[in-house]
RNA sequence: GCGCCCGUAGCUCAGGGGAUAGAGCGCCGGCCUCCGGAGCCGGAAGCGCAGGUUCGAUUCCUGCCGGGCGCACCA
């Protein structure tokens, strides 16, 4: 598995290295130490396929001029059986390599071996990693920060699954606390101002419109049954009614983005079965906590946060982050090695104390990993839309998948890096649908698959590589072509490793338009059928590669537009 | 005030210790008798400011300026 750019950079390394370590024994270097060299593709074309910069680190232990050092090097640097055609020394004494062009091609074969399987890498190496991502409160519908999170989410749990990594989606659902109590009041005052009651709503309630729509259903069902109930089991009887029909609104609004959790994890699990109370055991007799004027403090500040933090309120109630801290325990006793969360700018307070709580644990907080999405805004009429589920204000998942699609969402959320600012223009996004950078994407995609199809129709099909002289593929823009193919695994481990899906979305922009310019210079079907075979091949290699992409971020690789 | 994130082209954003910093939109000028013009080709235009580390800084560090978000016995 990996890449051939890969493979190629590390033999070169391994045979510079070698190179050095006969300069050494003949006396014409002296260092002590190989240094941490690289053997990079340099951003310049005139600076040949591969660059080094190993003479510019050896100049000062070896106390030569680095130029002279890169020259000898390059005297003990045997070329037979490697792609090298040439080696220049250049600049301030790099080593560049030059190729023959054919290497590229050795690519195509892989590809059409390897299939939806191309671009996987050995990252992980099937280490458990668990990404939570969204859990919203289930309290409401899900707006654009949901929405940005839900892409992000998923399309990090995709790259590194496809990186090596055995990944676990999940989403938590806030189904207790404080936050449930208010959404009971809120329902109870609907309910009671649907009956023609004349009730005042909370002020710090739930003011969403849907909320009404939820207690109409739950009336429907129940009538006034339960306006002469007891007050808690009344409004015991509307959060259940409520919790539920949002969660299902909430998971089916997912599954339409594309996005499938693998396990659904209730808060109200971790009260009643008593985690909490263990975690806050466990964290009392390691002496992490104090109390003060009644209520139950972390030391979080022991743990680098800025102050200390209350777990349990003087009223006997646990905070959300006692509950919090509990959850994180229970995942890394499920056995994840890394634990990622994807949260909101607004959080990223809670950052600190989160992994100061990890870390009295006795657990590695290093494996908890927060992503933190800056917040998106949303513009409409060239004005700022206010989101908030309090004010009711706010578009929601549904509605912006309705306006500009899903594939178009998803992508705009990821082609950001995610500590980045979000203007989401929704006027813009519907006005300019056709300009959307996914369908430029989609349409390479199509485009091949267009290509395809014509290829059937004469008789025709896509040769085995086997039997294709790549040799013919001498356009400049067919070697570009295979050149960005060959990127590919390498970007699948950049993008895992730094967790930025916006990577590999830029990716397959770029092999997009690289796939345009070749169409639009050269036909690929043509009366010279060895030709016509190669490119054959290095279509079928492209729509392959543009398919595996556009999964990792969950969007549709269409055969016709 | 303290903490985190961000200041890159007219706009929205990528990139990142190296040798000539990219894309989209917008603007200007071209390209189909031809596998899908939702496309292609060409042009103008940029690393907030000041120090420091380094052979080399747009990238790392410090300060300043500007913007966002936090700093509850809310979540």
């Amino acid at each position: 598995m990996g890449g051939i750019v890969e493979e190629i950079s590390a033999s070169l390394a391994g045979a510079l290295a070698g190179a050095l370590e006969s300069a050494r024994s003949s006396g014409a270097v002296k260092v002590e130490q190989v240094p941490d060299f690289t053997v990079e593709v340099p951003r310049e074309k005139d600076h040949g396929d591969f660059a080094a910069n190993l003479a510019m680190l050896l100049a000062k232990p070896a106390r030569m001029a680095p130029r002279k050092i890169a020259e000898m090097l390059v005297n003990n640097f045997s070329l037979t059986g490697t792609w090298v055609e040439r080696v220049e020394i250049a600049g301030p004494g790099f080593i560049n390599f030059y190729l023959k062009p054919a290497w590229v091609y050795e690519i195509l074969p892989r590809i059409i071996a390897q299939r939806e399987n191309y671009g996987r890498v050995d990252e992980g190496k099937g280490k458990r990693v668990q990404v939570e991502f969204v859990s919203a409160n289930p309290t409401g519908l899900l707006h654009m920060g949901n929405a940005r999170g839900a892409a992000l989410g998923d399309s990090i749990a995709s790259i590194l699954d496809f990186a090596g990594f055995s990944v676990t989606r999940e989403f938590y659902i806030n189904d207790a606390g404080n936050q449930i109590e208010n959404f009971g009041t809120s329902l109870e005052a609907r309910y009671m101002q649907l009956l023609g009651m004349d009730v005042p709503f909370p002020e710090e309630g739930y003011h969403g419109e849907d909320l009404i729509g939820t207690v109409r259903g739950f009336v429907d069902r129940n009538g006034d049954a339960y306006l002469k109930a007891e007050a808690g089991e009344r409004r015991a009887a509307l959060v259940k009614y409520a919790l539920n029909e949002k969660l299902e609104a909430i998971k089916r609004a997912l599954e339409d983005f594309g996005v499938r959790y693998d396990v659904w994890f209730s808060e109200r699990f971790l009260h009643e079965s008593g985690a909490v109370g263990d975690t806050l055991k466990l964290l009392r007799e390691q002496g992490h906590i104090y109390e003060h004027e009644e209520a139950l403090w972390f030391k979080a500040s022991a743990f680098g946060a800025e102050k200390d933090e209350v777990l349990v309120r003087s009223n006997g109630i646990p905070t959300y982050f006692a509950t919090d801290i509990a959850y994180h325990l229970n995942k890394f006793q499920r056995g994840f090695e890394r634990v990622i969360d994807i949260w909101g700018a607004d959080h990223h307070g809670h950052v600190a104390r989160m992994k100061g709580a990890v870390a009295a644990l006795g657990c590695d907080p290093e494996a908890l990993e927060v992503v933190i999405m800056q917040l998106v805004r949303l513009y409409k009429g060239g004005e700022l839309v206010r989101m908030s589920k309090r004010s009711g204000q706010f578009v929601t998942l549904e509605e912006l998948m309705e306006e500009v699609g899903k594939d178009a969402a998803r992508y705009f959320f990821v082609m950001r890096s995610s500590d980045s600012h979000l203007d989401f223009d929704l006027d813009l996004a519907r006005a300019e649908t056709n300009e959307n950078p996914v369908y430029y994407i989609q349409y390479a995609h199509a485009r091949i698959c267009s290509i395809l199809r014509q290829c059937k129709e004469q008789g025709g099909k896509v040769p085995d590589p086997a039997e294709v002289d790549f040799n013919l593929l001498q356009e400049e823009s067919e070697f570009a072509l295979a050149r960005k193919l060959a990127d590919f695994p390498g970007e699948v481990a950049s993008a895992a490793k730094g967790l930025a899906p916006q990577r590999i979305a830029r990716y397959a922009h770029e092999l997009a338009g690289l796939l345009h310019s070749f169409y639009n210079a050269h036909r690929v079907i043509t009366a010279d059928q060895a030709l016509s075979g190669a490119r054959l091949v290095l279509v079928d290699a492209t729509r392959i590669t543009l398919q595996n992409a556009l999964h990792l971020l969950g969007l549709a690789a269409p055969e016709r537009m």
